[in-house]
RNA sequence: GCCCGGGUGGCGGAACGGUAGACGCAGUGGACUCAAAAUCCACCGCCGGCAACGGCGUGCGAGUUCGAAUCUCGCCCCGGGCACCA
């Protein structure tokens, strides 16, 4: 081997060697095993550095779990289905299928470059009618049993492409391509009721102790259990139903409000045209929750009345557009003296406003100006009749116990989680096996004719979904009474994909069977790796998924992912043009020349091939969407794949989010060149391969002291920290004293050897290729992998003394030299004897005196 | 707007209530070289001081504690999610 170190020569034959060895095929057996699970990436095209970022970090702890001897199954696969490959597909004519499969193809080629221990044997893709057959025949079980069901849901529609469209697609109101003001669209759609697994979704959070806290907080928040009561008010011949959260404040109440779609504004809306237009206004814009809560609160009066239950008040009835018809009853009642939106609204249309919750001693309740605590769960009732004086949780059960009497209303606990929409009108997808008959309706595809295959040659054009116009696949007979039929031409959301596709990875040749006994011998994920932009949607639908299997025989587990690693995001800097037509062209940053200022801040930036400027977008998660993933090629052809895996771990802690800069990748090279360098040296005296030193002195002793605690560093730091970035630190800081020791005589020589093994197999998982080639070279047999992980021994960490440092008040005023576990009274001493902190004691009188043994020593003097 | 994070030298970051700035990048000075690259050595938060050392310093303001970057409250800025981007 050459004495230089030469990636482009040593990567490509450590992976032969593996490849030649299946070194990474998943073994069922005996042993304890390991299941290590990265999302899936979406096929975009390229690999980007958060792509780079999440498999290297699975990697890293794939090969350190196989190190300390486990099983470990770590594949890979593709969530193929969705939107980019249809924007892909209008832009260069190229259907979604080849786009999708050209791009897997380079993908995984960038992939296998990199060196990570996958299990190619197990490799999948959602567009793949072998995967996808069974979200459908999983689809009518589920139908079969309830889950799923069909009704009405809002989507965005853009007038002029007469198509829907995703809210990503929707800019400031109107249509991406189009710039037409996009309009609420009611369309029937299939729903998954996951709103029947909300409790024990919220339930099973606390067990996931293996979780980031605030992953599980922020699903808690998402679910949203609110314990409150169902309210009828009568109105005219009909009841408005609300659902509120503060009965309590039932004598509060002014107004009612209705969102636009609510049956009874439609109905008042007929021989109304001025409501008609209003709710006709309301109709416009798209329908996420970020564009709604932004919008201006407005509202119109029905002119119909309600009856307040209690005082038999007659409360006016007024349509609002911040009611949304999908959460709770699409009704509330309006308490404006204790709701801030209410408050706004009542305000803003000179609705009556009363206060019925008592504030803190010395509050005055102002009603033109809003405080939050008007809203807190705090104080008495007041101007509420029969309730006055009642501390807000009594009247809270006496009013609910009043309705229940009158038969107006009841307790009720009622969830901000709402039902799964699962339809798409889109062409790439997994098709929802349903056919329509005009004699019999909605019939489901025979599970023997499954699965209903996705036509793979079509091209969208932007105007909807295709396959509506492709009459091969819209044709059919209906499998009831064989009647001329049309297929369903809705597509599956492709978080269905995403919500069981590390089950299919435990057995994916079983062409008979979605899933099979391997699945809960693998099962659950020991570790799953992904972005935190994940940490609500897809994890919420997957462990509903796992539920909804585990509930049909299929799994035994209920929870899929034990312990939960949520990468933090890779960003960029994102730059764009506007184009005639006020569209954003976005240009990748490696396409664009900079100028910055003395504090990083951007001064010009222009495109290179033409040198005119473009606009910089702001710093954002790497996207396919804002074209400014950076991709890792041209680092890795430089550097090898071990450099930039070791740089990208090195970089920063994994949960953190990372904005990316390239400065630092030389560091990370430079110490693979040292390590390459040092190992050679060793070696050219002599391999002393699997000795143990005996009978070290001075130096020698305190290097192999050092060299124990990194090793026990380096192993919690992976093992229960993850904390990259920390462990390589460690392992270079050793590696400097290592390199600066001159072994003097055979002892030292062994020493020096177990150092170098120790540093080889302590860095090996996040660079496995130098690590195998140099295990070899220090002469040991076989891979670095399946020769164990160093072990500490516990005897070299012993130390003949300690530092411990000295403050006066809290600052740090000497250091002293103790014996190990040295008591208060000794190390007061020994403090005593610094010059400096006894200079800073001098005429004053010691109060008190904290010790943390082996640490520190703090003197309150006054 | 609502929910969840984050803010530490010129830069990426370390500090797991107990020495703020480990490790690395960039920079400066030096060695080696005809020269360059590579490599090696030294310095490297700010202010004062020849030094010993002292003062200040973790987005801003308050609080808890013997001790706060770390815990609590309020504010500012940045990022993620908000159900059809994945």
């Amino acid at each position: 081997m050459s004495d230089i170190y030469r990636p482009g020569e040593i990567e490509p034959a450590i992976r032969r060697l593996w490849e030649e060895e299946n070194a990474h095929r998943a073994e069922s057996g005996d042993g304890e095993r390991f299941y290590c699970l990265s999302m899936f990436p979406y096929p975009s095209g390229k690999l980007h550095m958060g792509h780079m970022r999440n498999y290297t970090i699975s990697d890293v702890i794939s090969r350190y779990h196989r190190m300390r001897g486990m099983r470990v199954l770590q594949p890979m696969g593709w969530d193929a289905f969705g939107l980019p490959a249809e924007n892909a597909a209008m832009a260069n004519g190229v259907p979604p299928a080849k786009w999708t499969r050209d791009n897997i193809e380079h993908m995984r080629g960038q992939l296998r470059q990199l060196g990570f221990a996958i299990d190619w044997e197990r490799e999948l893709a959602t567009c793949d009618s072998e995967y996808y057959r069974w979200n459908q025949w999983f689809f009518l079980r589920l139908l079969e049993r309830g889950i799923a069901y069909k009704k009405t849901g809002t989507v965005n529609w853009d007038p002029v492409d007469q198509t829907v469209l995703a809210n990503e697609q929707v800019i400031d109101g109107c249509g991406w391509r189009t710039g037409a003001p996009v309009e609420k669209r009611e369309i029937p759609m299939y729903y998954l009721r996951i709103t029947d697994y909300a409790d024990e979704l919220l339930e099973s959070l606390d067990d996931l102790d293996g979780w980031p806290e605030r992953v599980r907080t922020m699903q808690a928040n998402w679910i949203g259990k609110s314990e409150g009561a169902e309210i009828a008010f009568a109105c005219g011949e009909d009841t408005i139903k609300v659902f509120t959260t503060r009965p309590d404040t039932l004598m509060g109440a002014t107004f009612m409000a209705v969102a636009a779609e609510h049956p009874l504004a439609k109905r008042a809306a007929e021989d109304k045209p001025e409501l008609a237009a209003f709710i006709a206004e309301c109709q416009k814009g798209g329908v996420s929750e970020a564009d709604i809560a932004v919008q201006e609160k407005k509202g119109m009066d029905t002119g119909l009345t309600a009856v307040h239950p209690l005082t038999g008040d007659e409360l006016p009835v007024w349509v609002a557009n911040y009611v949304l018809m999908a959460y709770g009853e699409g009704a509330i009642m309006a308490v404006p003296g204790h709701d801030e939106r209410d408050f706004e609204f009542a305000n803003k249309y000179g609705l009556p406003i009363r206060q019925v919750i008592s504030l803190p001693e010395g509050r005055e309740y102002d009603d033109r100006h809003w405080h939050d605590d008007y809203a807190a769960k705090a104080g008495q009732l007041v101007h509420s009749g029969p309730y006055d004086g009642l501390e807000w949780s009594k009247g809270f059960d006496a009013i609910v116990a009043d309705l229940e009497k009158k038969g107006t209303g009841r307790a009720r606990t009622q969830f901000r989680l709402r039902d799964w929409g699962i339809s798409r009108q889109r062409y790439w997808g997994c098709p929802i096996p349903i056919i329509h008959c005009p004699d019999c309706g909605d019939v489901p595809v025979p599970e023997a004719d499954l699965p209903v295959v996705l036509p793979e040659d079509l091209v969208p054009d932007g105007s909807g979904n295709p396959l509506n116009r492709h009459a091969e696949f819209l044709d059919t007979d209906c499998p009831k009474c064989g009647r001329a039929a049309r297929r369903e031409t809705d597509t599956m959301d492709t978080f269905v994909d995403s919500s069981w596709y590390f089950l299919r990875y435990t057995g994916p040749d079983n062409d008979a069977a979605m899933v099979d006994e391997r699945a809960d011998q693998w099962m659950p994920v020991d570790q799953y790796i992904g972005g935190i932009e994940h940490a609500i949607l897809h994890l919420l639908y997957a462990r509903f998924w796992t539920k909804l299997m585990r509930d049909e025989g299929l799994v035994s587990v209920g929870e899929p992912f034990k312990r939960l690693l949520t990468q933090g995001m890779v960003l960029a800097e994102t730059y764009y043009r506007e184009d005639a037509s006020g569209r954003k062209v976005w240009f990748n940053p490696a396409d664009v020349e900079v100028q910055r200022d003395g504090k990083g801040a951007i001064l010009s930036a222009v495109l290179k091939d033409d040198g005119e400027p473009v606009e910089p977008g702001g710093i954002e998660k790497m996207a396919k969407s804002k074209n400014n993933g950076v991709d890792p090629q041209a680092l890795v052809n430089t550097y090898g794949a071990d450099t930039v895996r070791l740089f990208s771990m090195f970089a920063a802690p994994p949960e953190q989010s990372l904005e990316w800069s390239e400065a630092g990748v030389e560091g990370a090279w430079r110490f693979l060149k040292r390590l390459f360098a040092g190992v050679q040296a060793h070696v050219a005296e002599g391999a002393l391969p699997g000795r143990k030193p005996e009978g070290l002195e001075g130096a020698a002793s305190e290097l192999r002291t050092r060299l124990h605690e990194t090793i026990a560093k380096v192993g919690d730091d992976m093992g229960r920290r993850q904390t990259f970035n920390t462990a390589i630190a460690a392992i270079m800081e050793f590696c400097n004293e290592l390199q600066r020791f001159e072994p003097a005589g055979e002892a030292e020589r062994v020493l020096a050897q177990e150092a170098w093994e120790a540093v080889v197999r302590l860095i090996a998982p996040v660079t496995p290729h130098i690590s195998e080639a140099l295990w070899r070279q220090l002469g040991r047999d076989g891979s670095v992998f399946d020769n164990g992980w160093p072990r500490v021994d516990e005897a070299a960490l012993e130390r003949a003394s300690v530092t411990v440092v000295v403050q006066v008040n809290g600052k740090v005023r000497g250091r002293v030299d103790v014996a190990p576990g040295a008591g208060q009274d000794a190390v007061h001493e020994a403090a005593m004897a610094d010059e400096n902190v006894a200079r800073h004691v001098e005429g004053k009188t010691v109060r008190k005196v904290i010790l943390v043994p082996d640490k520190l020593l703090n003197l309150v003097v006054g």
